[in-house]
DNA sequence: TTTCTTAGTGTAATTAATACACTACTACTA
DNA sequence: TAGTAGTAGTGTATTAATTACACTAAGAAA
C-alpha cells in the first residue's frame, strides 16, 4: 500500500550534541574535526545520523558514547534546525542536544573511530568557527544553559557524586560568569533541599569541607528563579 | 557521489501543531477529525509532512493557514517527538510547535481540503482520546503555555491588537486556571512595559475602559517570574 | 606556634509580592 | 432626572524574598 508519507521526498535526520564540562575552571565544548566534506578539516559537534530502529535520544547517547566513552549524562532536546540549506550534502534536519558530564568521568582515550588529535574540548569563550551552523546551535545551548542554571539545581550534572559547596558554587560562577555570594549561594543551595551532606569531610592541606551528594528524590528543578534576561 | 546520510533509511519528518485560542471564556485546541487510515475517525492535530524545500517553521505555517485560515500567528517550537513506533505507518518523525491566535482573526469557515465537521475547537480540559501520540503533544504544549504565562507577556498573543486591562487579565486567568487581584495584576503589566495605552476608550453599556496595544519595541519576555511549579 | 588557606556561619537593609476596598463613569430604567 | 447596575480604575500596609556584608574555625605546612 502507498502510504502518505511516500510521497514526498524524506531529508535525513540527524542528532548534533553540545557537551558542556568544567575543566581547569573554565566551561568547555566537546568539538570533533571533520575528516570529510563538507567542511573537511573544521571543527563540527559531535553527532551523526539517526538509526531507523532507534528514537532521537537514543542516537544522542550513542553518538556521545561513541565519541565521549562517557555513558552517565544528563541529557536535554534543545532545538531542531531544519533550514533547508544548512547542510550544503542536501537536506538535513538535525535534532540538537546538550549534554552535562563531570569531567571526571571522561575517559581518558577517546574510544572509537575518532583519532584523539580531532578530538577537543574547547573553552565556550574561545570557539573557532565551526561547521555547518554549529556556532548557533552552541549559542543557544550556552543561552539555555544559563537559563536554566538561574532557577534550578542543573549545575550538580557537572559535578562527581561528592562535592562541596564551594564546588557547585564554582560551578555556577563559571557559568554564570559572576560571583556569587558564599553565604546566599549555601542558604540558596541548602533551602532547596536537592543535596544532603554525605558526612564525610574532603581532605586536603585547609580545613576539611563536607561533601555533599545529590537527594535523588527531588527534581532537579525546584529552584526559585532569581531574574530573568530578555 | 555517495554521500553519507544515503547510507541510511530515511524517516519522514512531518511537523504538528497545537492551536491554541480563547473562545466562550476557555482555551481551546483546534483538532481535526482524520479521514484516513491510521486512527480514521479520530480527532488528530493539524499538520503535515514537511515539504522538501520549507524550513520546519514554515512548514507548520503553511499547515496552519490551510486549516484556519489564519496567517498572522505566535509560533514557537515545542519539542521534536521521535518514538520509533509513535506512527503505525512507518518511521515519522514529528517536530511539535504551539501557536496562539487572536480568535477573532479565525475566519469563519475553513479554507483548504478540509470540511467544516472536521474541523473542531475544543476545551482544554476536556479533550478527547487523541491519534497517534497527540494527547502528549498537547500536555506539552500547556504545560509550556502556562510555564511561560507565569513570567512573559505571551497572552497578549492571544487578544485583538487592542484590548483592555481586563481582557488581559481574564487570558491569564482562564489559562492559569486562577483569579488574579485586578490591582496587583494591572501593576506588573504596566511595570513591565510591554503595552500602551491607544488612548481610545473601549464603548459599551458600563464604564468606558482605556484601550491597550502591545509595544513591538519591547520583547515579550520582561515578565518578572511569580513562581515556579516544579 | 605562627601563618596560610579554605570552610562555615547570621543579621540587618532593601526590594518584591501580596492582600485588601473603595470611588468613578456610563447606560439603562423607573 | 434620580437611582441602580455593572465595569473601570486606583494606593497602602504587611509579608516574604533577596541582597549585602565580615568574622571565626579547622587543618597543613613551615
Amino acid at each position: 500500500m502507498a502510504t502518505e508519507h511516500d510521497k514526498y521526498i524524506k531529508p535525513s535526520v540527524a542528532v548534533d550534541i553540545v557537551v558542556f564540562t568544567i575543566m581547569e575552571n573554565e566551561l568547555k565544548v566537546l568539538l570533533i574535526k571533520r575528516g570529510q566534506q563538507p567542511f573537511a578539516g573544521m571543527w563540527s559537534l559531535p553527532g551523526g545520523f539517526i538509526h531507523i530502529d532507534e528514537s532521537p535520544e537514543d542516537a544522542a547517547l550513542r553518538e556521545l558514547e561513541e565519541e565521549t566513552g562517557v555513558k552517565d549524562v544528563y541529557l536535554e532536546q534543545l532545538y531542531t534546525f531544519g533550514r533547508p540549506n544548512r547542510d550544503p550534502r542536501g537536506r538535513v534536519i538535525s535534532i540538537a542536544y546538550y549534554a552535562l558530564v563531570d569531567s571526571s568521568k571522561i575517559k581518558p582515550h577517546v574510544t572509537g573511530a575518532e583519532k584523539i588529535e580531532n578530538v577537543q574540548w574547547v573553552d565556550v569563550s574561545d570557539l573557532p568557527k565551526l561547521a555547518f551552523d554549529h556556532e548557533d546551535i552552541v549559542g543557544y545551548a550556552l543561552k539555555r544553559l544559563r537559563y536554566k542554571m538561574e532557577y534550578t539545581a542543573v549545575g550538580l550534572e557537572l559535578l562527581p557524586d561528592l562535592f562541596t559547596l564551594t564546588d557547585l558554587q564554582r560551578v555556577y560562577e563559571i557559568i554564570l560568569s559572576e560571583k556569587l555570594d558564599k553565604r546566599n549561594f549555601r542558604k540558596k543551595v541548602l533551602s532547596m533541599g536537592v543535596v544532603e551532606p554525605a558526612k564525610i569531610y574532603k581532605k586536603g592541606p585547609h580545613r576539611p569541607a563536607m561533601l555533599y551528594r545529590f537527594k535523588k528524590s527531588k527534581p532537579a528543578s525546584t529552584f526559585k528563579r532569581i531574574k530573568f534576561e530578555g
